[in-house]
RNA sequence: GGGCCCGUAGUCUAGUUGGUUAUGACGUCGCCCUUACAAGGCGGAGGUCUUGAGUUCGAAUCUCAACGGGCCCA
């Protein structure tokens, strides 16, 4: 029996059901065909807001929806812990430094936080109906992720596709270690642009620059090859102020001649593009800071300053010896560490990289073998791998990660690999597997850890257990899907593609499924710092999941949606609702019904729903949840509740009428299949309660998804709904109760209407007469509302009698918009509102019209 | 500077293989406690579909340009 509804007692009731069922396991030994999902680890930040929710609730419609199809549907759950991300958020939390603490002892902090947070995670993403299969949790530090993540590196190195070199790299200065191209984040900055005075060939040349202590490091100067001013200059020396040295004047088109003064100073290394130049003509290296960021011997007399420091004593002197031409604010765009917001800079150390720039062409081969939805995210991956200039930087110096399997040998300096038997290794902890060619057994092993992305571009291999005696690559890899936000396609799926290509020459996934961010009601992300944080825990608790879950089906994939509480309080609207209109259905249900001879409407209602079910199905093939939700929520709520429960109730009172209880029964379960990836606790509990005894599947989850029930859209049955929605609409106006009885209705219309009985005995209506004959009704006009607005200040004094003459003619203003009339000039528009009267003969009657019928009402 | 996405009532939004009167919600105003539901029902007001040009019998939809917003990369 269905009393309230009541989702704080009834959601954690159905997930502990689904749970204890099993519904969500994936069945290795199924003859099913497999769906397999590769999802988000969720790195360990403390919370889950509602930007969370949207993004994992979005593949979990898709899992739940695919699970209705029949699929064997494969939907892990990881935790990213491993790496940077963690360090930061423990040093946060405990108030401490890694620098500060013994590497064992900051490790093992990091790992209890991880088992808390990994509770934590656990707890959410269950209280909100995740259906991932929980058998299947890993943490990206674990034994069998180290273990591939170093498997990956010995099997990469001897075919060449690792490389340690002495490279530049860009460095974070807060967090003490290199980073990838990928990770840098743009940050604008209002600086000055300083143009100096350089000499060349006893000519003074102006360049700008927005970094003038890098004086020191600089290497070369770049015109425009087309640059009329500059033309006799390239192939000349020019002289650094200050610091004497002679650098060639190179000509690139890559100078932009209108900015500054179209000279540009090449230092090792100011930024990313002088690392670029640098490499392209093979300049001179004057490295000038040390890994901490102070200067080093180059800098002359700044030797042991910081960067900031030099920079005002080097202004001061250029300015001192008249040096400096100009001087203007500018705002300019710098590379920032994307977790820290730190400007980056770039230091040359040894580091490895996985050689990407080689596999450019092919990387973007695999790209287009994958289907991105929305379509366009596919061209962002692709741009994103054409515009790449840095090979792959793997090193970190860090200490919360996996340790590269890598020994040097202190003697002849060899590279020494760890054996596959032996994986994971700590080459810190462990010893090398045998001696160094060259007889030596000392050995220094490498304390850098591997870049996070190394090890979690793997998701879709560590979910199959890879290399493992349960592994399920064969049935699982590649993986149907990979879901997650836009702003990571440049780091987790471009490196997930670059593994799967390397290790198994082929796609990752064959779908990916890209979507916007959850941020808050002002369009900011977000965070903790901002103050803006809604917590997902916080949101359940308040509204329900199955709330917060609609809330998030309104995002259109690929698209950003702001947490609006009012919206997740909509999601509660609709259980509300569901939940009634069930307990209508389910008042007169007491069997499972036969098909029988149906009634227009009830075809109606079933021809609808087909189109719904095929609309719907097509929507979400192609990831479009938001477009089949939109479509349900308008179908349920209008055409099922508004129209046909009201038109059907009078059938179910009194003797059952058994199409009307056939009808309500498929109806209603197809509604709630349809809406269960959605709002999936509520949609159980109704399945659990009215269907389960009658129907074969255990969970609603694991039912069929429905399939048409191949009844065309009944148009006589389209034409009887409006008129019965006329008829409610009038009753409603007049005030009436919708059972208040009408003694006769007669309808004018060529439409096909051959059974009136729905008429009559849902709008309680003693005769109903149709006829094809158009009427013939006299008009009285009875009111004629004019608008004082227009008339007031235009006839003054005269508006009472220009009322009385509207009125008088407003017959003919209709079909005339002006008249003159008592030397008053009539218009149309001076008219509100006219009400009439129709009579046919003397009897009143009240005239409405719905659709291609006109509608004659006794009253 | 380059690339991509977007512009529809006060707000959010549907509709984009061209086709009558542009969808729904929130908000607002009015009426109604009709036995599933007042967190409900019915109705009203509110739109130059950013602007301009083009293609067409016909454009929110296609083309071009401009303006505005966002994201990514320089």
């Amino acid at each position: 029996m269905m009393d309230q509804y009541n989702p704080q007692e009834m959601e954690p009731r159905i997930q502990k059901f689904w749970e204890d069922q099993g519904i969500f396991r994936f069945k290795r030994d199924s003859e099913a065909p497999v769906y397999s999902i590769d999802t988000p680890p969720r790195t360990l930040s403390g919370t889950i807001h509602m930007g969370h929710a949207m993004s994992y609730s979005q593949m979990e419609f898709i899992a739940r929806y695919k699970r209705m199809q029949k699929f064997n549907v494969f939907f892990p759950m990881g935790f990213d812990d491993n790496g940077l991300a963690t360090e930061r958020y423990v040093e946060q939390k405990h108030n401490v430094s890694s620098k500060e603490m013994s590497r064992e002892e900051f490790i093992n902090l990091c790992l209890k936080e991880t088992v808390v947070g990994g509770m934590y995670f656990r707890d959410v993403w269950t209280s909100l109906g995740i259906s991932c299969d929980w058998t299947t949790l890993y943490s990206t530090i674990d034994e069998h992720c180290r273990r591939v993540a170093q498997r990956s590196f010995i099997e990469l190195y001897p075919r060449g596709k690792l490389e340690r070199k002495k490279d530049p790299i860009t460095w974070c200065p807060l967090c003490e270690t290199a980073i990838a191209q990928a990770e840098l984040e743009d940050k604008t900055e209002e600086t000055f642009l300083t143009t100096i005075r350089f000499v060349c060939e006893g000519t003074d040349l102006p360049i700008a620059t927005t970094r003038p202590e890098f004086l020191a490091a600089c290497v070369a100067v770049v015109v425009h090859p087309d640059d009329q001013r500059y033309k006799t200059l390239p192939g000349k020396k020019a002289t650094v102020p200050l610091f004497q040295q002679d650098v060639p004047v190179i000509a690139d088109s890559r100078v932009d001649m209108h900015f500054g003064t179209g000279i540009v100073m090449i230092c090792t290394f100011g930024d990313k593009t002088d690392v670029e130049w640098w490499r392209d003509y093979q300049l001179d290296t004057r490295v000038m800071i040390n890994n901490d960021g102070t200067l080093n011997e180059t800098a002359g007399t700044y030797k042991g300053m910081t960067l900031v420091k030099a920079r005002n004593l080097i202004l001061k002197e250029l300015k001192e010896k008249n040096l400096i031409v100009a001087q203007e604010k500018i705002e300019h765009t710098l590379n920032a560490h994307e977790r820290c917001h730190t400007p980056v800079e770039f230091i040359i150390a040894n580091q490895w990289f996985v050689r990407v720039m080689d596999l450019k062409d092919e990387l973007i081969k695999k790209g287009e073998q994958i289907q991105w939805f929305p379509e366009f995210m596919g061209k962002r991956y692709e741009s994103w791998v054409e515009n790449l200039r840095w090979d792959w930087c793997i090193s970190r110096q860090r200490y919360y990660g996996i340790p590269f399997p890598v020994w040097y040998c202190k003697k002849c300096g060899r590279i020494m690999l760890a054996e596959e038997k032996d994986l994971p290794v700590d080459p810190v902890n462990d010893n090398p597997p045998h001696p160094c060619e060259c007889g030596s057994t000392d050995f220094e092993p490498e304390t850098d850890v591997l870049d996070t992305w190394f090890t979690s571009a793997h998701t879709p291999q560590i979910a199959a257990r890879w290399l493992e005696p349960d592994s399920m690559m064969d049935i699982l890899f590649p993986m149907s899907l990979r879901s997650q936000a836009h702003d990571i396609i440049r780091t987790w799926a471009f490196y997930t593609i670059v593994k799967a290509f390397l290790h198994h020459n082929s796609v990752p996934w064959f779908n990916a499924m890209i979507s916007g961010h959850g941020l808050d009601e002002h369009g900011k992300g977000m965070h903790a710092s901002r103050g803006n944080v809604v917590l997902c825990m916080d949101m359940v608790k308040k509204h329900s999941a199955d709330a917060v879950r609609w809330w998030a089906a309104e995002a259109k994939l690929g698209e950003d949606l702001l947490f609006k509480e009012k919206d997740v309080i909509k999601g509660y609207k609709l259980c509300v609702k569901l939940w009634n209109a069930s307990k209508l259905v389910s008042l007169h249900l007491d069997s499972k019904p036969e098909r029988v001879d149906l009634r227009e409407v009830d075809r109606w209602l079933l021809g609808r729903l087909d189109t719904l079910m095929k609309e719907a199905t097509e929507h979400l093939d192609n990831y479009e949840y938001s477009r089949a939700k939109n479509l349900l929520e308008q179908s349920f709520w209008h055409e099922f509740c508004d129209n046909y429960l009201e038109l059907v109730k009078y059938r179910l009172y009194g003797e059952t009428d058994k199409g009307a209880v056939y009808t309500l029964y498929y109806s209603l379960l197809t509604y709630l299949k349809l809406l269960s990836p959605y709002v999936a606790h509520i949609t159980e509990e109704i399945y659990q309660n009215v269907y389960r005894q009658w129907e074969k599947e255990v969970s609603i989850h694991v039912s069929s998804w429905p399939t048409p029930f191949e009844i065309p859209e009944s148009e006589e049955g389209q034409t009887l709904v409006d008129v019965i929605a006329a008829l409610r609409r009038w009753k409603s106006d007049m005030g009436m109760p919708l059972n208040k009885e009408v003694s006769r209705v007669k309808l004018y219309t060529r439409a096909r209407i051959e059974d009136v009985e729905d008429i009559k005995g849902a709008m309680n209506v003693g005769a109903v007469e149709i006829t094809s004959d158009p009427p013939t009704w006299k008009e009285k006009v009875v009111k004629v509302t004019p608008d004082y607005s227009i008339i007031g200040p235009k006839f003054g004094k005269d508006t009472g009698n220009v009322a009385a003459l509207l009125e008088k003619y407003a017959g003919d203003l209709e079909q005339t918009p002006q008249l003159e009339k008592d030397g008053f000039q009539l218009k149309r528009e001076y008219i509100v509102s006219i009400q009439k009267e129709f009579y046919v003969g003397e009897r009143r009657v009240e005239v409405l019209s719905a659709g291609d019928v006109v509608i004659e009402i006794e009253v």
